[in-house]
DNA sequence: CACCTGACTGAAT
DNA sequence: AATTCAGCCAGGT
């Protein structure tokens, strides 16, 4: 692994369900790193080694998808996304408000950043 | 070893 | 309301 950051990013990324989608300041927060959401999203293009990353469930706060040319192909991202149920439309990410997952939500911070 | 860049973001201008 | 600036961390040059 490049390094304990990406790990935590990654445990972070595999936990979004299916059909949900988060974003690069969400899990930078719940990371306890705040402001540092640039680097989840070069984490992110580090995890084309790694398949189990679905790192088509992370946009940004706009639900744009900012990232989708780093997937090899313009629609490659949004066809997964589509496969999950969600509309994609103009790179954008419709009804974003109600299918964003915030970690700090779903999951118990402290708990995690332990089990490291 | 110093400098640059980037799938970002929120505050300041 | 639109644009710029500065932090954040890792990796490449």
């Amino acid at each position: 692994m490049a390094s304990e950051f990406f790990d935590r990013v990654y445990r972070v990324v595999r936990l979004i369900p299916e059909g949900r989608v988060s974003t690069y300041g969400h899990i930078a927060r719940f990371l306890g790193t705040g402001r540092s959401a640039r680097v989840v999203g070069y984490a992110m293009n580090a995890s084309h080694n790694d398949p189990s990353v679905p790192a088509h469930r992370v946009v940004n706060r706009k639900g744009l998808l900012t990232g989708k040319h780093f997937f090899g192909g313009s629609t490659v991202m949004e066809d997964l996304l589509a496969s999950e149920g969600i509309t994609v439309v103009n790179d954008e990410i419709q009804n974003f408000g109600e299918l964003v997952w915030d970690p700090m939500e779903h999951l118990d911070q402290e708990e995690f950043l332990e089990s490291i």
